[in-house]
RNA sequence: GCGGCCGUAGCUCAGUUGGUUAGAGCGCCAGAUUGUGAUUCUGGAUGUCGCCGGUUCAAAUCCGGUCGGCCGCCCCA
């Protein structure tokens, strides 16, 4: 093509595309509002520091994905990756949300992180966001689970998904089973991948998902989180299994589910699919009891999660049609005067009316059937002396005569 | 960031071992007595063969680079 080439890992979201991608937030913004969530939005970018603090300086995301630049005022700035930091940063910036606790948000927006575009991974995507500020009981993770299950429902795609749940503990029982953990990969050091050598360091409960065979087989022996979960942890996370049984819905503990960015505590899920190529995640959270502290904020526990919405777009049904429009072809000056009152008197009634700007009969009777207009109201010189219009049903072909002050009635659905 | 595949009309794709004005279907536009669409018929335009450079008498075709898409890894939504 040219050089007009949008920048790599952006796309532009043509009518039809965006018919769907507003389906997807429609459709999550409703069962949000069904379960008191209230929406929200805060900033495209913030400063680099929050994303830094909040996400963990060792994470890939800070570390090699995040779009940061300097502003006029040589603030280092951060166009966001995720949804939660922000979120978090906003709470603590207005303190009267610390009076509406367990504050429910749901939110939606662009998110920007320089990776290799894929298919279902772009540099400028969009997520769903739900979060619970304030609310350390599991009854809030079950509940946000319990949303995402239903949004996933709505969609049609809960189905072809499954959700892995795991439990990453207290920071006491991470910390303890970081230790252990780490000692026992330090030990086989010399036999992991390069990869999970690298991860060692950085976040060694990432080399229990290693797809490298050799370090799947020294994950065999690997000691397991949940024998080193503390009595708070295992209480929490046996609660949180039991309200998701007791609320029918279908999940399966994943001990390998790890989640890569720092703020996680407790419960960790995925809802995932196998048919989106290597992107299996189409939505996914925790639970983040620290960050808002971390933040700077008042102690408060959080919990929530974020979908991809192009992820979720290639999953879904088509959504329903819009409604069929009614086409008015006026010919000649006089009528074509008169159309536009007409046309506005009915659009006024929540008729979808279409009026061209110009053409003939057969021009205009073309650009109705492109449209997939249900009618077409035709008013020449005749029927303007008549106060009347040809009514004609486009998929039946019959056409009738209709006085001008009936038409709203004559096109009610 | 690593490895691999690919790039020809708006879309889906043909295009022989390099060879003359680069093709098809769909779609688009225009006509078939100017007040009636979708069907049918006729005609038309599709295009810097992603871009830049190289090899050659000659490049859509071979080579290099670059941009973009896709697949796997990594990571995640």
């Amino acid at each position: 093509m040219s050089k007009m080439q949008p920048v790599r890992g952006t796309h532009d979201l043509l009518p039809d595309d965006y018919r769907r991608f507003a389906h997807v937030v429609d459709t999550a913004r409703d069962v949000a509002r069904l379960y008191g969530y209230r929406e929200m939005a805060t900033p495209i970018f913030e400063f680099t520091e929050l994303f830094a603090r909040g996400i963990g300086e060792t994470t890939d995301v800070v570390s090699k994905e995040m779009y940061t630049f300097k502003d006029r005022g040589d603030e280092s700035l951060t166009l966001r990756p995720e949804y939660t930091a922000g979120i978090c940063r906003a709470f603590v910036s207005n303190g009267e949300l610390a009076q509406q606790l367990p504050l429910k948000v749901f939110a939606a927006g662009p998110m920007f992180r320089y990776e290799r575009p894929q298919k279902g991974r772009q540099r400028q995507f969009h997520q769903i966001d739900l979060e619970v500020l304030g609310a350390p009981e599991p009854g809030a993770d079950i509940e946000v689970i319990s949303v995402a299950a239903d949004i996933l429902d709505r969609l049609t795609i809960l189905d072809r998904c499954v959700l892995k749940i795991n439990s990453l503990g207290d920071p006491e029982s991470r910390v303890g089973y970081r230790k252990v953990l780490t000692d026992y990969y330090s030990a086989h050091v010399d036999k992991l991948s390069e990869d999970s050598r690298n991860r060692l360091a950085r976040n060694p409960l990432r080399i229990l998902d290693s797809k490298d065979e050799g370090d799947k087989a020294i994950n065999a022996n690997a000691p397991s989180f949940s024998d080193h979960l503390n009595q708070a942890s295992r209480d929490f996370f046996k609660s949180v299994q039991d309200g998701l049984t007791a609320a029918g819905i279908a999940f399966e503990v994943d001990p390998a589910l790890v989640r890569g960015l720092d703020y996680y505590t407790h419960t960790a899920f995925e809802f995932v699919t196998t048919h989106l190529g290597a992107q299996g995640t189409v939505l996914g959270g925790g639970r983040y009891d620290g960050l808002i502290a971390e933040l700077g904020g008042p102690p408060t526990a959080g919990i929530g999660w974020a979908g991809g919405i192009e992820r979720l777009m290639m999953l879904a049904d088509e959504p329903r049609p819009l409604p069929r429009p009614v086409v008015i072809a006026p010919l000649g000056a006089a009528a074509e005067a008169r159309a536009l009152g007409i046309a506005r008197g009915l659009r006024k009634q929540g008729i979808a009316v279409e009026q061209d700007y110009r053409g003939n009969m057969k021009r205009r009777m073309q650009r109705a059937n492109k449209l997939n207009a249900r009618a077409a109201l035709i008013i020449g010189d005749d029927e303007l002396a008549k106060g009347v219009a040809q009514l004609k049903d486009l998929d039946s072909g019959t056409q009738r005569e209709v006085p001008f002050e009936t038409l709203a009635e004559a096109l009610k659905v």
